[in-house]
DNA sequence: TCTGGGGTCCTAGGACCC
DNA sequence: TCTGGGGTCCTAGGACCC
């Protein structure tokens, strides 16, 4: 059996190496992927390109401003789509149990491949070496016994490497890491540790359970309180369907009054109902998201008893929604439509009306043991007339 | 350093139902 | 006479991830 039967495999700066796939002159060139406007943001940054301080989600602007030789590629989302569905049948070809974390990166449970392979390590070296020459992209992967400890390992094996996190040792690996590193603690989370004291996991792992349900919540709290002891029985599950889907964009110049605004929502929710279409679902939850110049953000939303894939609907909830929201004074930087409570096409609208019926079903016979029940308890001396009376006010509808 | 676009999950309050 | 408990759905916002 392997102690170590958890990889997860991550692209090395994914949409750049794609890029340099087919444009082989990017190689060794200070190289991002991202859209060249002035709210534009790198979307990816070639190694070439963090050495000059450069990452992903930094302003364009001050990207430039870091590497004067700096060479920008808009990005192209449909390819790295296709490149993504190349890596993601090596994976499967190696094992059925993968979850896809994000469009470069995947959970492998290797459990099962004992009988054929020497080690973890070994498929690892097997799935890099597969991409590499039948793909021709680097990628990390990081060996444990745990998604949690794996995820912390691939960030550790970049560029291009594996990094095998031992089960016998792995707190000691564990606890002298940033709390930053966990996966789910961000900014918010990482500032209320800091000041709580909390500056490596393995503070995280010794600090009260009390204090850290104060701060972060009890749910927040345990699940934190866990992984820092290594804890984490998360099993690789094979990928879920989508949930919602949605379009958004940050204008250059500020879209000013109900009329401009309503012409990008038009645009907008057509290409939400072609992108559910394609995807084979409808929705039945239409969100509208509005960003004012001064960043605050604002988001409607509204169901409706039958899901649709038909963008003119969407429009159409999307604008009345909108109406109701919009200060037309201020101008607005961002727009989004999204689409959400997907079901399948095929699935029969029924579905819901079918476990309504469930649901009553389940109550009358709740309410017949309680009408039984009630009655005795009225019965008792100096029993429940307030229950009584509560039994009366239930029944009643 | 004026801060993208696509997602997921969580929380909290209120409506509504029995 | 101000009484409840349990459940689900909806909405809005926020944290987080890549």
């Amino acid at each position: 059996v392997f102690s170590e039967p958890i990889l997860h495999v991550d692209m090395d700066a994914f949409f750049v190496e794609v890029e340099r796939l087919r444009r082989p002159e990017l190689r060794e060139r200070v190289v991002v992927v991202g859209g060249a406007g002035p709210r534009s943001v790198v979307a990816a940054a070639s190694y070439e390109a963090r050495r000059f301080g450069i990452r992903s989600a930094m302003p364009m602007v001050e990207a430039r401003r870091r590497a004067r030789e700096l060479v920008i590629v808009p990005p192209d989302h449909g390819e790295y789509g296709r490149v993504s569905e190349l890596v993601f049948a090596i994976f499967r070809d190696v094992t059925p149990l993968v979850e896809g974390l994000s469009i470069d990166e995947a959970f492998l449970d290797v459990s099962g491949l004992r009988l054929h392979h020497p080690s973890p390590s070994a498929v690892a070296d097997l799935i890099r070496s597969r991409i590499r020459t039948e793909i021709g992209l680097p990628a990390s992967v990081g060996v444990a016994a745990s998604k949690f400890m794996a995820k912390l390992a691939s960030q550790d094996a970049k560029p291009d490497g594996v990094k095998v996190v031992p089960a016998a040792t792995q707190l000691d690996y564990l606890w002298q890491l940033p709390v930053g590193r966990m996966w789910g603690v961000g900014a918010a989370t990482g500032a209320t540790l800091a000041r709580l004291g909390v500056g490596t996991i393995g503070d995280l792992a010794s600090i009260g359970e009390t204090v850290l349900a104060r701060e972060l919540g009890p749910s927040l709290a345990g699940h934190l309180g866990r992984l820092a002891n290594a804890e984490d029985p998360r099993g690789v599950v094979p990928d879920t369907e989508t949930k919602s889907i949605s379009v958004e964009e940050t204008y250059d110049v500020d879209l000013v009054g109900f009329d401009q605004v309503r012409a990008a929502l038009r645009t907008h929710a057509d290409r939400v109902g072609r992108r559910v279409r394609r995807a084979g679902v409808r929705g039945k939850t239409v969100t509208v998201k509005l960003r004012y110049s001064d960043f605050t953000t604002i988001t409607r939303s509204s169901t409706i008893p039958a899901a649709t894939d038909v963008g003119r609907e969407i429009f159409s909830i999307a604008c009345e929604l909108t109406e109701r929201a919009l200060d037309r004074d201020r101008p607005v930087r961002l727009l989004g439509v999204g689409l959400s409570g997907l079901v399948s096409e095929t699935e029969p609208e029924q579905l819901s009306v079918i476990t309504d019926d469930r649901r009553r079903a389940l109550d009358s016979a709740v309410d017949a043991v309680r009408d039984r029940f009630g009655s005795g308890i009225v019965e008792t001396p100096g029993g429940g007339v307030g229950r009584g009376a509560s039994h009366q006010k239930s029944d009643r509808s």
